[in-house]
Order: C-alpha cells, then sequence, then structure tokens
DNA sequence: CTGTTTGCAAAAAATTTGCATGTTC
DNA sequence: GAACATGCAAATTTTTTGCAAACAG
C-alpha cells in the first residue's frame, strides 16, 4: 500500500494546469491545492477547505472546476455510494480500496495492477482507474458484532 | 468476457429473497425482477420498468429496496458519474468495466481477478467487487477524431 | 395480531444552469 | 479586446424521510 503525495508548491501547481492545456485562475489554483492537501476529498470538502480563504470561491465554481479538471485527465473522478463524487489528482492507474461501509479510500500500488491492467487494454480498453469495493479491516471486524 | 445471467423464473426470485433472510412482497419481486431484466439499472430505470404494472411501485420503496438488498448482499452498487447509483444482483466478486464517456458496464471475470483479490483479502479487507474506469474501445476510437 | 412495508408528498442533498460581471491571455 | 471564467441564485436531479394506511407472517 502506498501513500503517494503528489505536486506541492504553487509553482508545481501552475505548471501542472498549465500541462494539461488548462487556463490558470486563482479559484482553479485553489481547487488544485485542496485536492493535493485533502485525501480523495468530495466537492463540498473541497469548498469547505476554500471557503475560509479571501475572496471566497462559489460552488458552481468548485463543481465547474472539478469537471473541467476530470476532462482534462488531472483529476480522477471517483463515485460514491449515494451519490457522492470523491476526486483525486491522477497519478498512473493503480488501485483504490474503496470502504462500501466508511467511504474511506486506501490507495494500493503493486505488482499485480500491471498484469491485471494489461488484459484490459490488450482488449482494447484505456484504463482510467480501478477501484475496489471492499470492507476494510475495521468495518469487517465491526460488521462481526 | 463473460455475461452471466443469474435467477430466472418468479420461484427462483421468491427464494433468492427468502435465502438473503428478505421479507418477500410484491415490490420486492418487482424489484428483483428488474434487476434481472435490465442491464445494470439506475434506480430510476428500475421504477420506470416497473411504472407500467398494477399496482405500481413508489419511487420511495424502489430506493428503500435496494437499499435494502445491498445491505443484505443481494445486490451490489456501483457508482456512477454524477451522482447515480448503477445496481446488480450479486454474483461472486468480479470485475465490472465502466466506461466514463458512454457509461456502458462490461462484465468480466478471468483467472486474473482471482490472483488480484486475494491480496486484498490477505490483509484484511472484504472484497465485494471491483469496478474499473476506462474508454472502452469505442469511445476510445471516438475521442481520437 | 404485531411489526414491517408501502405510498404519497414534502424535504434534503448534490449538482447544474442562466446570466450579468470580472478576468486571463 | 475577445474569449473565457466566475458568482449568485434559481432550477434540476437524485435520494431520503415522516406518517397514516395496508400487508406479511
Amino acid at each position: 500500500m502506498s501513500r503517494r503525495r503528489p505536486p506541492s508548491s504553487t509553482e508545481d501547481l501552475l505548471s501542472l494546469l498549465k500541462s494539461h492545456g488548462v487556463k490558470v485562475t486563482h479559484q482553479r489554483l485553489l481547487v488544485a491545492e485542496a485536492l493535493m492537501k485533502l485525501d480523495h476529498p468530495t466537492a463540498s470538502e473541497i469548498y469547505e477547505f476554500i471557503a475560509s480563504r479571501a475572496p471566497a470561491v462559489g460552488v458552481a465554481t468548485v463543481y465547474r472546476t472539478l469537471r473541467l479538471f476530470t476532462k482534462t485527465g488531472l483529476t480522477r473522478e471517483i463515485s460514491s455510494m449515494r451519490g457522492l463524487s470523491r476526486y483525486e489528482l491522477y497519478q498512473r492507474p493503480h488501485i483504490n480500496l474503496h470502504c462500501i461501509a466508511c467511504g474511506h479510500i486506501t490507495d494500493f500500488d503493486d505488482s499485480h495492477t500491471k498484469g491485471l491492467f494489461s488484459v484490459f487494454t490488450r482488449r482494447g480498453f484505456r484504463v482510467l482507474g480501478c477501484d475496489v469495493a471492499v470492507l476494510c479491516p475495521s468495518c469487517t471486524a465491526r460488521s462481526r458484532r
């Protein structure tokens, strides 16, 4: 299990946006920063994170920005139970273990990944990510009680 | 790639519900039937499917039933883009190739599955399903134009 | 009978849109 | 300066809830 921690400084974020052909704005940098500092946040977690800053960013902009980021491949949308999406800065294809009970997402990156993905790519699918629905160890224990 | 087509007759459905400790009602049988006949339907697709019958089933009941089915392990909820969940009758853990462009879900079941899942179960995760976000062959072609 | 389940309509939650104004390149 | 991005509030879409009536076991 690996904890990958992507770009860090404001300059990194700036070039990250540029490299994806995205016009740079104050609010987009803030959304990117939130994505970097939060762990697989939802749109409203990102909104909350930014809310304190001035000028604050509107909800609509957060959603529009996330849609743009996802369309340009800068982020990946991980859809969650009951109509809630979570987002992550896109790294290479890796595996997210997504607990359906507590909602926590654990990143996973091991040798099996490549072998698995190649089965799909060989058949013409372009793999963007992989989400495994699980009960995490602690929720499994809890459900046994 | 395998197309698994689960239970068929009304009797099968009946015992399916019973085997999961779910009280049998007319509306639950209808929801189960919809799940059987439709391909990874959303809640509202299920609602539409049933709408023609008499007595019709309320939306709330469809949602309540799906939540119950998922809780008892009868179905699995596959979260989709933009706050929309899809459902499938639960088979054994298998892989869903989920196209983020057209939304289509392709079932996949091959030998690689076991090896991959055992990596997770060995670490205490209980695996319920696996969704791979992809661009399917035709959407990949379309996006190149 | 007794506890569950349902329908309905209203509420909540999540996301999108219209449009006038402000900003990037 | 032209094209694009933003804020705001209103509109949509998806899902949940409250409560009285109906139903399963």
